[in-house]
DNA sequence: CGACTCTTTGATAACCCTCAATCTGTGTGG
DNA sequence: CCACACAGATTGAGGGTTATCAAAGAGTCG
């Protein structure tokens, strides 16, 4: 299988060797394919906590997909402050958005040591264009991010202290399983305070509602390290769609 | 120009000739390839007031433009009220967010009587596979709408109801500008009630803030026709970053 | 002109932020 | 190895912004 004599680290495995494949872009090619996609796929050194990726305004230049670790993005406000606009979790792709740009909109973090693959992007469309089924993958994924922030807009809108994070924990529960990780306990990647900036709540109230939480037995929290008690409630507080709660349900 | 003789309505000016066509998707088309984009465009009867263009759930088919008028895209929420996710003005397209799922995930309203160029999506899948540009056109849009969708959350998170009406009318403001109308005075499509629902506030906040600001000279409204007074101020409010500000200032 | 919706204005209260202090955990240097 | 410094987390008190409730005014359409 593994022609290339230079899987020196874990950093050099390749796209056909990789478990998160089937979750990030090379799903919808073909092993040759993927070969190719292996080929233009850049994989630097490990990123240490607080390093990062690239800055706000950085020129334009490639896609980056987790491949272990996680990484935040987030912008300058004018008051200077940070809003954390993303969290990204292993197998899940960044950068898109800076495309029409040049220049990234957002400066992206790792929040521990992270493993990154860069994708050029110049030659990530010279593949494409030979490939439609990549194209149609890269325009599924920048259709879901859509979605994913309009139910952020919905969460940032409408929702109380306790439903953004109740929200928070059960979409995260449904990445890490749909990684094959345990949802019912994790650990965060993000402190409180970036938790409560990403959601638009004071760090205080955060800690308030996971106090509260698990004092009514929703969750059992110590530090970063998190476990789902009643996933039924917390689905509920939540309040997705119905359709999405037996899912992700079923999934705790 | 027009060879064509089924010029019965303002409805079905061509691409070519349509005044919006260097602010929709012929923007990255050369004449001729436009033709071919023009002849897969349907252009319907003109939509009523409140009547849809698609629901939430329906399969999705096409995305569309908008040509005069205006839409609103909403999404209900588990409580079974309605949360508005967009507005969209003559140029604008939308459609794009169901792309991933097969089905549109919003509902897509008309604001007031609207005329809409339809674009069958598999067509134009094919019609891109030959036109690197007008795939990167579509690229580019998605890109530009999570762009605006991270401002929103931004402005859900932060921002406070004088800087969210403030954000939301220079918003209005660029894109009537955008188009070539005035940014100074125009007419809001949406009630106050949209406004608030989009915003996250209560109708009666919208209404306290547009009575505040009218005091403070900083607009001139009555019911929907409204009028910029203090562009500087409105800007300095809205407290986008400076190089945007000094963009829209000209522009009011 | 009457029924309707939309808008405005006022009073009250809920929710969450801010400020402040304490507590916990982590890493560093003596 | 311990003590200390520091950042992050928790808890409490108080106040501000905005939602909610209520009612009246303005605009619209049949």
């Amino acid at each position: 299988m593994t022609s290339k004599p230079n899987v020196r680290q874990p950093s050099h495995v390749a796209c056909r060797d990789c478990s998160l494949s089937s979750l990030c872009l090379p799903l919808a090619l073909s092993l040759q394919d993927i070969d190719q996609l292996d080929r233009i796929i850049k994989r630097g050194r490990p990123l240490k906590k607080g390093e990062h990726l690239f800055l706000e305004g950085d020129p334009f230049t490639s896609v980056f997909a987790v491949r272990s670790g996680a990484i935040k993005t987030y912008t300058a406000t004018n008051e200077g402050e940070e809003q954390i606009t993303s969290f990204y979790l292993p197998s899940e792709i960044l950068g898109l958005s800076g495309m029409d740009t040049d220049v990234y909109p957002v400066s992206a973090q790792a929040m521990e040591t992270t493993m990154i693959c860069e994708i050029p992007f110049d030659q990530l469309e010279t593949l494409s264009d030979h490939f439609p089924e990549l194209r149609r993958h890269m325009m599924r994924l920048m259709s879901k991010k859509i979605r994913e922030d309009q139910q952020m807009m919905m969460l940032l809108s409408k929702k109380n202290a306790d439903e953004r994070i109740a929200t928070f924990l059960i979409n995260l529960a449904s990445r890490f399983r749909r990684r094959g990780f345990s949802s019912q306990s994790f650990r965060l990647s993000m402190s409180r305070n970036e938790m409560g900036n990403y959601l638009g709540l004071a760090v205080e109230t955060v800690s308030r509602v996971f106090t509260r939480f698990q004092k009514n037995g929703l969750i059992y929290a110590v530090g970063k390290e998190i476990e789902i008690r009643d996933p039924v409630q917390l689905c509920s507080l939540a309040g997705g769609k119905a359709v999405d709660i037996e899912q992700i349900i079923s999934s705790v």
